[in-house]
RNA sequence: GUGGGUGUAGCUCAAUUGGUUAGAGCGCCGGACUGUGACUCCGGAGGCUGAGGGUUCAAGUCCCUUCAUCCACCCCA
């Protein structure tokens, strides 16, 4: 039988796993550092909790489940795997009124999209979440910005560039451009979006394409290609914005000075207008962190959406957040040689000499796990070459081993793989060479 | 959803314009070495050339379909 993988899948290997199992644990303890509290989600949710929320692109992507029985050939659903960690958050927060305000949450588990896979894109991969519920400060974003910006810098990274923009500003950008409704404001941020992409010239033409005209696109541009340092860009803004875009400057002032006090620093986080953020529920500052290389899209991206939570509920709840996308990590930390390229499953490889020694030999791992040392048992009698071969190539630094002349004088032999190094110990003297080495990386 | 590249041994790759029995390195297994790996030497196994169909006297090579994969677009982590 022909075996396969279904498109934008993988299985993770040891080898894998233990370098995801490292950065997972460096990112939770920094969620954990700055307060947010651990939640898991079923991996399905009902379909209407999740359809509305993305924008048409998005919908699109959602994995549908048939549903069982009658309808099942109609190919009806009524269930759906999760598209993101948010919105299975916001549907909590409608069902749990008793959470206490503000709530601090992370949540690190896969969730799946429909799309076509390429570099750093699958259909099923993990996110490592926070969100603050609860909170309209600033703060509360900035917050977000600083715990992205601290797992960063705790798993290595130093380039890398948090760009941090709002939607009110964008919508007042669409306005300038002309846009008069939803769909119009729409187009005119996915053309903003392409900038870096495309270049200006390309934009401007698309954007005549569809209709928007000449002069406005002047006083466009004029807002769009603002340059300079943060503040200078927040101050000509607030020149040219409407009261509402001039909120979204405030925030973003607050934000940036909240996350540089909580020790981002200045060069890390910047303006950037053209950031658009397709997920429709954000409603406030939106922000994505880049790196230069490898090129992969972004590693975290996130916003407020303060209405989000009032979709599910009576009683609105704002809440912000971001996500950090932990294959992209991965990717990256892999391509700049950020990972270590193999680790040791085990300290020490227990050899079979033979059937008159098996006591002894069990006894001895027995002794090292209850010492705390990762030890494999051999379980097959093979010949003590065909051992050692193992041991070397798992990586084992120690061999052990009880023969009839280790039995004989009540000792075992501990070799050290590494050194080539072998000698005739007690158990507890081997234990403690073991020890003393060091403990070597999961 | 759209467009393009690539699929040959466990892994990395060869194989004239279509032409006999599809090769190499590494790995694996066995031996030199019946209590010792990582070095050396000798020997061996391993392939429906991703799958299915077609063209041809003849297909790893050309055509179609399909699956997987990589890249770009869209969108996104």
């Amino acid at each position: 039988m022909d075996v396969f993988l279904p498109r934008g899948t993988r299985d993770l290997l040891p080898e894998q796993m233990k370098n995801r199992l490292r950065v997972i644990e460096i990112v939770r303890g920094v969620f954990a550092r700055f307060g947010f509290e651990p939640l898991e989600t079923p991996a399905f949710e009902r379909i209407e909790t999740l359809t509305g929320k993305y924008g048409d692109e998005g919908d699109k992507l959602i994995y549908r489940i048939l549903k069982r029985g009658e309808g099942s050939d109609q190919g009806e659903s009524d269930l759906a795997l999760r598209y993101d960690l948010t919105v299975p958050l916001a549907r909590v927060m409608a069902m749990h009124p008793e959470i206490r305000l503000p709530f601090r949450r992370y949540q690190i588990q896969p969730v799946w999209r429909a799309d076509r896979p390429q570099k750093g894109r699958f259909r099923e991969f993990w996110q490592c979440d926070v969100d603050l519920v609860g909170s309209t400060s600033p703060l509360a974003d900035a917050e977000c910005v600083a715990v992205v910006d601290s797992c960063l810098k705790t798993l290595g990274f130093s380039k890398y560039t948090i760009r941090v923009n709002d939607r009110r500003i964008l919508a007042d950008m669409a306005r300038i451009a002309g846009a008069t409704n939803p769909k119009e404001e729409t187009s005119v941020l996915i053309a903003l979006d392409k900038l870096d992409k495309i270049g200006r010239d390309k934009v401007h033409a698309e954007l005549l394409g569809r209709g928007f005209v000449e002069a406005n696109l002047q006083a466009f541009w004029d807002v769009a290609e603002l340059s300079g340092d943060n503040d200078a860009i927040l101050h000509a803004l607030n020149t040219v914005l409407s009261e509402s875009g001039r909120q979204g400057v405030e925030v973003l002032r607050q934000l940036l000075q909240g996350a540089i006090a909580l020790g981002v620093a200045p060069a890390a986080i910047q303006i950037d207008l053209t950031l658009a953020r397709g997920l429709d529920y954000y409603t406030g500052p939106v922000f994505e962190t880049v790196v230069d290389e490898p090129k992969i899209g972004s590693i975290s991206g996130g916003g407020r959406y303060d209405e989000l939570i009032g979709m599910f509920s009576p009683t609105p709840l704002p809440a912000v957040g971001v996500s950090l996308g932990l294959e992209r990590l991965i990717t990256v930390m892999e391509e700049l040689g950020m990972l270590p390229s193999a680790g040791t499953a085990t300290e020490v490889l227990v050899a079979q000499w033979g059937a008159d020694t098996l006591p002894e030999t069990l006894d001895a791992a027995r002794r090292f796990r209850e010492a705390g040392i990762r030890t494999e048992l051999f379980t097959e009698p093979a010949k003590l070459a065909k051992q050692f071969k193992h041991a070397n190539a798992r990586g084992y630094r120690w061999l052990a081993l009880v023969g009839a002349d280790e039995k004989a004088a009540g000792t075992i032999s501990l070799k050290d793989l590494l050194r080539g190094e072998q000698s005739s110990l007690s158990i507890a003297d081997a234990i403690a060479a073991v020890q003393k080495a060091g403990t070597l990386d999961a």
